[in-house]
DNA sequence: AAAGATCTTGACGAATCCTTAACGCCGACC
DNA sequence: GGTCGGCGTTAAGGATTCGTCAAGATCTTT
């Protein structure tokens, strides 16, 4: 989940916005002045900060200055001062948007999602899993077992893509069948039973034994890491 | 060296943008209506595209998805209108700002500055990739193989990119062909099989038995160090 | 306008992968 | 104890994909 951290000197602004953005399914913590800003930014992980520029004891710009020394989080500024030379100043000192009051709603909304959709991009999810006996990445596809790289074919990836992505869960042989060869295929288990001694032989220590790769008689297949 | 795109169908603007643009150290590229823009984006990497709303052939908002099928460009959106829904739709199609006519120059400047340094950060560049048989600088597009350059042909290079920027990871051969030819040409693996023989030629030791551009049958290719 | 480089397209043998069938094993059930 | 159905294993063929080459089309540059 989303935290946005709003600064705003007005408690009547931050209360609103508060509200506003809970709506939205947002979580949100608050702020009234700067020092207490970058406090509360350093002590948990926030996705965006929402800034008033007319802080008491700080200049907007010191805080943004100050807040990129350690952090990247996006910072959408909020600005009574609609002078270019402001705007220029707040987004050269790190700023990543700047909107001037008064300003719409939904307009800020829309900023907003946008910064939290490109922070979302880049940072991709590592997807490793790690058993006892080898290790894959399914975000670059590789596996490597015991130092070695493991190559498999598209038909193998796919059906050992759907069991890592479950661990613990039992797939039954239709979901697999369906998945990987599609629902005109749900009868053809021996595709399965082809395919899964293949992965074994290719992953496990002890392919007559498998210990990740496990069959349920009757039902399907499932992986314990 | 940042590459900016700027698509308006006011020839003056245009003009106008690209003089101050490249006074400021930026390549430039121009466009004037949606498809040109599309594949303009398309021909080369791009740093930041800068779009005019009214465009004659498509509607902004259509141009923004259709290049978001395929690209994470950042988008700054230029717009004579100010109304809010106008920002609200162009931002969730996939822009990242939005500036209204008329603006101030060096309030555009700053913004595409906050545009660059995000993407710039947001992923840490790994410009100098070395193998055993060849180096490459993605930055000032060189390679030097046992002391010689090596030219690259603009697809040769856009391949190269992809796959040099992702060391150990698969990349499908959709996503190549999307990312290099665009999405229209999702289906023609022969074009990838023609540039990947001649990447071989150009860059292995012993082409038939490459060692870094590798082919994983029926998915794609993976670039290993 | 010509020359050169680059891109597209098609064809072929070679390599890889998918499908299919046969066989042996094991436990369940009669 | 015998039969049956589900599972694991293996191997061979057919189908698909890949690498390679070359020629024509298109774009860039001179």
């Amino acid at each position: 989940m989303n935290t946005i951290l709003v600064v705003d000197d007005d408690p009547h602004i931050v209360r609103a916005l508060a509200i506003t953005l809970k709506g939205q399914g947002y979580t949100v913590v608050t702020a009234t002045d700067g020092q207490s800003a970058l406090h509360s930014a350093a002590q948990r992980p926030v996705s965006v900060m929402i800034l008033d520029l007319g802080l008491p004891d700080m200049d907007g710009k010191a805080v943004i200055s100050a807040l990129r020394e350690w952090s990247s989080v996006p910072v959408l500024v909020l600005s009574a001062r609609h002078g270019s030379s402001d705007k220029v100043e707040a987004l050269d000192a790190g700023a990543d948007d700047y909107i001037t009051k008064p300003f719409g709603l939904d307009e800020l909304l829309a900023r907003l999602r946008a910064l939290l959709r490109r922070r979302n991009d880049s940072s991709e999810e590592v997807t490793l899993v790690t058993t006892s006996s080898f290790t894959v990445d399914l975000d670059k596809r590789q596996i490597t077992k015991s130092g070695v790289d493991v190559r498999m074919t598209p038909t193998e990836w796919n059906i050992l893509d759907i069991l890592l992505r479950n661990p613990d869960k039992l797939i039954t042989q239709q979901q697999l069948l369906t998945e990987v060869w599609g629902p005109a295929y749900a009868k053809e288990a021996n595709y399965l039973r082809v395919y899964m001694a293949q992965l074994r032989r290719k992953l496990e220590t002890e392919p007559g034994n498998p210990r990740h790769l496990i069959t349920e008689p009757g039902m399907g297949y499932r992986f314990v890491p």
